[in-house]
DNA sequence: TTAAAAAGTAACTATCTGGTGACTTATTTC
DNA sequence: GAAATAAGTCACCAGATAGTTACTTTTTAA
């Protein structure tokens, strides 16, 4: 049997590495690429700065690893959602009406509860958008597309008014949910109290509900 | 009479200053705050770095003089849509319906036409904000406030469609305008072509217009 | 048991970058 | 035309920062 030293650190690769990827999700999200520096990673994970070379490999592939986490959590969300049993006996809509509905629910609600991604997401786009396009195959794009075949079943069966198209919906609906958190900061000011909190997000939910209602309507 | 002489450097302090101010812009639209260096915008303006503080007094003041400069573009965009003659006679809707469309043109052909402005206003907000909340009172909350107040008035004649409320419908139309033109890049792939083109932009205008008269109904 | 591989540490380097002091040159003012 | 002021130049600093080299220690596999 082992003796056991006191003062030997016991290792612990796969915690370390989610160590470093969790704190430098929050400070990617916090400052982007170009804001964040590895020694504030380091210094929060608490790890040597030589283990993201060791572990990602450099800065740029760390930055990419936090994207797809990320995203990853998205996929999970929908793919959730799609498996939730559903009482479709009392709704009082067509079925695809609810489903758009419920889906532009679920998605405020992700990007409601997920900082981390609406920030990365901003940032990749602001700073050139090149994570997310070289991640759009594997991860994006098959959301998306999920999205668009949905739709465009259903436009088939009225449910999107003529003249209106697919494509620039999902866009607009996109920008109405995410729109409100991009700029809560500034908007402060303008709806009075803490555009983050609880009843102020719930509020909100209730609006984009209401909206993107209207904008299914013939 | 002086004689001139042909390797005296002539002075022009307003084009200087206005030169540093315009490269200034090019530069923190592009890469923000952080991702911006002095250097970079010196060798453009082909000015000596000394110049900035000079003019402007360091880097903080030197971004906020650039935000500044595309906010002014918009007052006077909507100050020139205002004053612009109108023919009334023609119009089908209600006056306060079309003006709330004219108002949602305006907005998207300003956006359309100023990418500086729109990287700008997003680097602020994912960079914290602090020079737009600055700004607000003098140069945002105005026009934002004359764009509320108008809807505010409207609203009791029945434009706005009861349960929807006047401020987040006018940060949902700003989401579904500026929504397109953050994630241009992004979108290449989803629209299958350029969504920065003449007629890709012209489409998106319809569809939002388009889109905004449904949020409108009753 | 031992040798190889993986995990972790410390100190360092090359470079960049916002900002400054001391200076020269043109323009304005009196 | 002389003094004062504004415009512009040059060389430099202090601190930060991505990335590296060379090393030690723990874990794993044979």
């Amino acid at each position: 049997m082992k003796k056991k030293n006191p003062l030997v650190k016991k290792r612990n690769p796969e915690k370390t590495k989610a160590r470093i990827l969790k704190y430098a999700m929050d400070c990617f999200a916090h400052g982007g690429f170009h804001g964040t520096n590895l020694d504030e990673i380091v210094a929060k994970a608490k790890v040597n700065k030589r283990m993201i070379y060791h572990y990602f490999g450099g800065k740029n592939q760390l930055y990419r690893a936090a994207h797809e986490e990320v995203w990853n959590k998205l996929t999970e969300w929908y793919g959730n959602l799609i498996q939730q049993p559903r009482d479709f006996s009392s709704i009082s809509t067509t079925l695809e009406e609810y489903l758009m509905l419920e889906a532009v629910k679920a998605l405020h609600d992700f990007v409601a509860m997920h900082p981390l991604f609406r920030r990365l997401v901003i940032w990749d786009a602001i700073e050139g958008g090149k994570v997310t396009r070289s991640l759009w195959r594997e991860i994006r794009e098959p959301l998306y597309q999920h999205f668009v075949d949905f739709l465009i079943a259903t436009e088939k069966q009225g449910v999107i008014p003529t003249n209106l198209r697919a494509d620039h919906l999902i866009v607009s609906i996109m920008g109405i949910v995410t729109i409100y958190f991009l700029y809560a900061n500034s908007l402060f000011e303008v709806f009075g109290k803490n555009p983050l909190s609880q009843e102020a997000i719930a509020e909100r939910k209730e609006q984009v509900v209401y909206l993107c209602q209207k904008l299914l309507m013939k």
